[in-house]
DNA sequence: GCGTAAAGTCTACACCGTAGAGAAGGTGTC
DNA sequence: GACACCTTCTCTACGGTGTAGACTTTACGC
């Protein structure tokens, strides 16, 4: 037994030094791995090889450093400034997002619900910057800035959905989702749910990919029919 | 003063039988005041007036709580049986939807949230519900079962977005709602915001309910024009 | 009255976020 | 070298949390 100062509790791998940055890429780790219940001061800091409280000097509290995970997530969208369409840059960031959440499954309750306790100006630049991008590119398209809005706001909400609505499909294994699907189904009662019961094959293969390419197809055509007489339509 | 067994240390208001309706009110009432934090075991059994530990004969845990709160709440939406057109048939329940989310704002992250958790044929049947009206709705129209599913997708994922959206713009005091904005939007740099912060007036009057009818407006044309067609396509 | 099952309570434990005081370490000036 | 200073990190402690397990109380059929 070496003689340090006191041992080792647990594995404190190495002493650099910290920084927000390493900070917030280990609790994103933690939370990729194990879900937001895990990423807790103490565990953050013993993954770290830290004390628990030297965690506060990058944080204010853990709520923050919540925000500060789902900033980080959002950093990974990738900046398109291409020339192409509208309509396909639309399709491009909305396939963009959706590669991301589903590369942190466990993030993405944070990204929908952190910012309804973070009025809209005082939201991390990470999050607005997707804002901006949309509403450049549409009223460079010749939509009315408030148009633009409108259209922002049904694009990006049914991008949310769609997320949403993915991951709640999403199951790791899909042999035992047939298996789990069938046996859940077949609990339902059969004469208050007969077209769910009826569905069952349909439900079990999804693709969410293709799923939100039809959606936004549905989507853009009717913004198209909607409004899509930019000022004058060409 | 009379003699009670030992002095009541709060409020201890009565003594009837619990029950998990009465349990499942109480939680709802709590979050509805306080938000979801504020349910604790110990808080709830106060409010109840009862020893916390009494509360798990009517649920697991606190998530299995947190469930039955949005159970609860997605009861409250109406039935709607009509025999008006399939597209307004949509609009009604997705402002039904809409308002029951505004009654309970502080439920709706759980609302979004702890279905991620649950693979969707064990869902509590209210969850279910909605799924199997319109499915039913759609397929009495005409659709094709498969489509039937395609278009609830779209549907819902756009309207959990829309609600999303509109609980992040929404503020409680619309005067300072825009001074706040206004103060938030001012600290964008401006080279890289000009877009949002042009945009500050047009942001800060926001009516959910025709945002949420015009996007309805754009989703439906949008059906209409993909695959309206019910049956074999032409 | 009595027996039994359900409902409610008590105690205890491990874990949580974090306040506040202090120690350790690095860096600049004489 | 010595000293001062500021940043980073650690220690200790407090009040809160969910919930396991054993216990007591209540309700009710006979």
């Amino acid at each position: 037994m070496t003689s340090t100062k006191h041992a080792p509790k647990a594995a404190p791998p190495r002493k650099a030094r910290l920084s927000r940055e390493v900070v917030l890429a280990a609790a994103l780790e933690l939370v990729d791995a194990e879900g937001v219940d895990a990423l807790t001061m103490r565990r953050l800091g013993q993954e770290l090889g830290r004390d628990p409280m030297s965690l506060y000097r990058y944080a204010a509290n853990r709520a923050a450093l919540l925000d500060g995970v789902t900033e980080t997530v959002l950093e990974e969208l990738t900046v398109f400034a291409d020339d192409v369409d509208w309509q396909s840059q639309l399709r491009r960031m909305a396939h963009d997002l959706r590669r991301v959440a589903l590369r942190h499954p466990n993030v993405v309750p944070l990204l929908v619900t952190r910012p309804l306790s973070t009025p809209l100006g005082l939201r991390p630049l990470a999050a607005l910057r997707p804002l901006e991008q949309i509403l450049d590119l549409l009223i460079k398209e010749g939509f009315a800035p408030a148009d633009a809005l409108h259209v922002y706001r049904a694009y990006y909400g049914f991008l949310y959905g769609h997320i949403l609505n993915e991951l709640q499909e999403y199951i790791v294994d899909p042999d035992e989702n047939e298996a789990i699907l069938r046996l859940g189904l077949h609990r339902l009662p059969a004469n208050e749910f007969p077209r769910l019961r009826a569905l069952g094959p349909v439900l079990a293969d999804y693709n969410g990919e293709t799923e939100l390419d039809q959606g936004l197809s549905i989507l853009l055509s009717g913004l198209a029919a909607q409004l899509a007489r930019p000022h004058q339509n060409p």
